[in-house]
DNA sequence: CTGTTAGCGCTTTCAA
DNA sequence: TTGAAAGCGCTAACAG
């Protein structure tokens, strides 16, 4: 029998369950369920018993058998492009924040180093029977967002608003934030563009308003880089460098996010450009170095604090049945916020 | 009835089973379950048949059931401090990489905002009963590593080697990587040192083993400044001008990570002190940046996606019972990276 | 290759 | 305030 000294996960030690305590604490199983899950039902001196008994031998209650037949996880599940997006740092924080005082435990997903569908990536999110879904990075397949809405599952659309929604959503319009970010640099006098831009979903809608309102205004866009996510610093440098490579004459850059700008910083300095006078650079996100940097960096701001308690408050209301799918929008805005780049 | 007018979440929709499934294909549920989970037991013909009825009625595994009764979650819970801590980014990834290839799941926890206790922390997690855990941030609570002990649940900490591990580890010496600093900055001629620390546990062994090293070698440390996780780089601005305020005459900073050393960089390019020669700074982290800003920073670096890779490989090992509790540890070492800032 | 039976650990429902 | 019975959706173990 070699299998058997192979040690089978299953029987990795003896697990402590409800009966157990129950046993121990001469009670019924459901009463030691009522006291971890309705503490107020039980006397006072049953629970005492019941507590004792449960520290005693170390019992932690088994969420999956629980979820099974209540039908609720208590799990939430947040989905994100990685986790060295900066940008979600405070929402995530917030909504975290917000949930565990509901009791409700937050999973977060990276989606963007996956190689799985959308199809796939919901299943294997509903697949852990979630109580509720929140999306910081959109779903492009439509029938990825009809699985989601034939469950009628509580879906929380974060950091972008969206005509048709899968259920609720927070954030803003990024094709109005482009359009704002183009309309600063005009106004600081800039004329002649080069563009350094993530190449996702979301980034392109402000991209495609950005350059839109730029050339409205009669300015011209001489080059745009698209770089690929996940983002870094070195990509702005090589960004301006491609650009600087083909047009010596652009006047501003504009990147999609605060890391491209400091990148295209960083190669301006190494190369003498004076910022603002010779080339006004302007950012997205005010991560929390473009307070800093020399010059400060000139960029866009949403509130992720805000949008993670809406989207926290949200999701428990569409939970709780309180509203119904679809009935919960709100714009949260954004706000340039200029320093000395531009 | 006004209770009945709200709809309770258990019947958001009409759950789709395994047995509709079957019933559908006319094969037992048993042999629906294998199509998903073992292709290789069941014929091709059959195989299609059921194939073809999950997708006509959408079906989507229940994984709290599937675990229940096979006592395996394929859940890999992972925890740390907050995602805004950057130097985990690449292990999380290669993490998670490795382990969705062997159909384990992640989710992500964040520890450092939470209010409740190691030993509530570890409940929360055991009660959703993963097959294994990371550590990136260190439990100091022995009775918190004594329930994970008792479990003998496969376990990996990650980024420092300890002495008493609950189980894996894979790392490196943060008292070295502490020591290492200091001998560069000393080797590099400065004497008088000024301090800007991360308050948290593994920053401070490598505090407690920088300083030693530095007043071994005769040097001074004219002032630490401790600031709060998670840190930002205005912390490492008002950190230098702290410094300054009491002690005029420091002539180099050692930061615990990038971040503030950055922010240390930006205060003295705004007083016009030159950099590395008024005064030497050093970070720790390599983040993205670090190569980027004028001056390159000189800093230490870890191979997180090595860590990462170690980590899964060693999870699973641990997992599948082919190695026994504390048998793996890996020393990943550290590389101190001379830039421009000293 | 496929099916039957039993039961994972818990909470719902109903009764006392 | 407490308990008994039933069963959530699935897979292990065995049988055919």
């Amino acid at each position: 029998m070699l299998e058997s000294s192979l040690k089978p996960p299953a029987l990795r030690s003896a697990p402590v369950t409800l009966d157990d305590v129950a046993r121990l604490a001469q009670v019924s199983a459901i009463t030691v369920s009522r006291v971890i899950n309705r503490p107020g039902m039980v006397s006072e001196r049953t629970a005492k018993r019941v507590r004792k008994a449960i520290d005693k031998i170390g019992y932690v209650p088994n969420l999956a058998a629980g979820s099974l037949v209540s039908q609720r996880s208590r799990l939430v599940i947040v989905v994100m492009p990685s986790i060295a997006n900066h940008v979600f740092v405070e929402t995530i924080r917030h909504l975290s924040q917000a949930l565990a005082k509901e009791r409700y435990q937050l999973m977060l997903c990276q989606s963007g180093y996956s190689e799985q569908s959308e199809i796939e990536l919901v299943d294997t999110l509903l697949s852990r029977r979630p109580d509720g879904l929140v999306l910081t990075t959109a779903l492009s397949n439509e029938s990825a967002r009809q699985r989601l809405i034939n469950r009628d599952l509580p879906v929380v659309e974060a950091w972008e608003l969206k005509d048709q929604p899968i259920d609720a959503v927070v954030g803003f319009s990024h094709a109005a934030a482009g359009a704002a970010m183009a309309a600063h640099m005009l106004a600081k006098g800039y004329r002649r563009f080069g563009l350094v831009w993530s190449n996702d979903a979301r980034a392109a809608s402000r991209l495609h308003a950005c350059r839109a309102t730029l050339l409205a205004a009669g300015a011209t866009v001489l080059e745009t880089v698209l770089v690929e996510v996940p983002v870094s610093v070195g990509y702005g440098r090589s960004g301006l460098t491609q650009i600087l490579d083909h047009h010596s004459d652009i006047d501003a850059v504009i990147c999609s996010i605060d890391l491209l700008a400091q990148g295209v910083l960083a190669e301006a300095q190494a190369r003498g450009l004076r910022v603002p006078e010779q080339l006004g650079v302007m950012g997205f996100g005010d991560l929390d170095f473009a307070a800093h940097i020399q010059p400060p960096l000139t960029t866009v701001r949403a509130d992720g604090a805000r949008i993670g308690q809406l989207a926290a408050q949200f999701l428990l209301q569409r939970i709780e049945g309180r509203v119904g799918r679809g009935e919960l929008v709100e714009d949260v805005g954004f706000e340039i916020v200029e320093r000395g780049t531009a």
